[in-house]
DNA sequence: CCCATTTAGGTTGATATCAACTAAAAAGAG
DNA sequence: CTCTTTTTAGTTGATATCAACCTAAATGGG
């Protein structure tokens, strides 16, 4: 039967491991922006993706990834529906030609424009059920968390 | 051309939205988890299912959901690969023929016991690269962001 | 110029995530 | 006890995630 793994080992990597915690929070909080996103027919990291892309210069994939600490074959496979739907264009670059430079077309630009007021509407409402201060502190510690993964 | 949606909101996305944040973060530390345990073939979600089913009780598979805060029929999907590699068992309760009872077998309980070690030390590694108080803060931030996400 | 190295992306295969739908068992109203 | 509702889980289809491997273009040493 050998029981050797205690019970207080599962108890001390739920009430401590930072990685369950941060994927369960970014499941939930992931959930809920899919949801408010759901009349666009976007996804909460569609939107994260098509708002990278509103840039004055067409960004190549690399720093697409780099920005959403993504890896660069997820961000391939995260193109395509995109692309199938017309709301991004992947051009390759013309002094770099293994670059691929990512845009809006105008129909992404225009759902994305809708989608803003929504965006920030959930937000704002999440910003309001934490303390004061929380949102900001909150972000410092999730960016240190990332910085210390960038070795 | 219509350039309606300014650089600036783009920018107000990138370094407010929590949902984005978050889940940056969930990339970046699950990577460094999944690189871990790579030498026992399991990922980071992997370790915490199955470390959620070293209970003194057999637990159901709503319970392993709301406490991985996953949908129901992800972690049906989750399960697959660790019945297959006959980590785990799944039980028809005998008490309510709708539930499944989930368990550790031998070997999966084996596998896991091995890895807490190394569990423990990444997570060590990440807490010293933090300041101090930050994890605690980190993990209180987190907890509010999901009971926020409950309703 | 030529070849080795580096850099930017793509492809494939496995797992992860969730919505929409379905099936079956339990619970509850009458 | 019967019928409706609720609860528990599975299935399907689409997207998300990454490792391992592959291709092509740029770079740099000679």
């Amino acid at each position: 039967m050998r029981k050797d793994l205690p019970f207080e080992t599962t108890i001390e990597v739920r009430d401590r491991c930072m990685c369950l915690q941060v994927n369960r929070a970014a499941r939930v909080i992931a959930r809920r922006f899919d949801e408010a996103f759901r009349p666009f027919g976007i996804s909460n990291g569609q939107f994260s993706l098509l708002m990278s892309l509103n840039r004055p210069h067409a960004p190549r994939m690399g720093d697409v990834a780099d920005l959403l600490a993504m890896d660069r074959t997820t961000l391939t496979a995260n193109l395509k529906p995109l692309e199938r739907r017309g709301l991004i264009m992947i051009a390759v670059d013309e002094t770099d030609r293994r670059s691929r430079r990512l845009s809006l077309t105008q129909a992404g630009h225009a759902l994305l424009k809708r989608a803003v007021p929504v965006w920030r509407a959930t937000h704002d409402a999440i910003d309001q059920t934490l303390k004061r201060g929380a949102p900001e502190r909150l972000r410092a510690d999730l960016e240190a968390l990332c910085a210390s993964g960038k070795g």
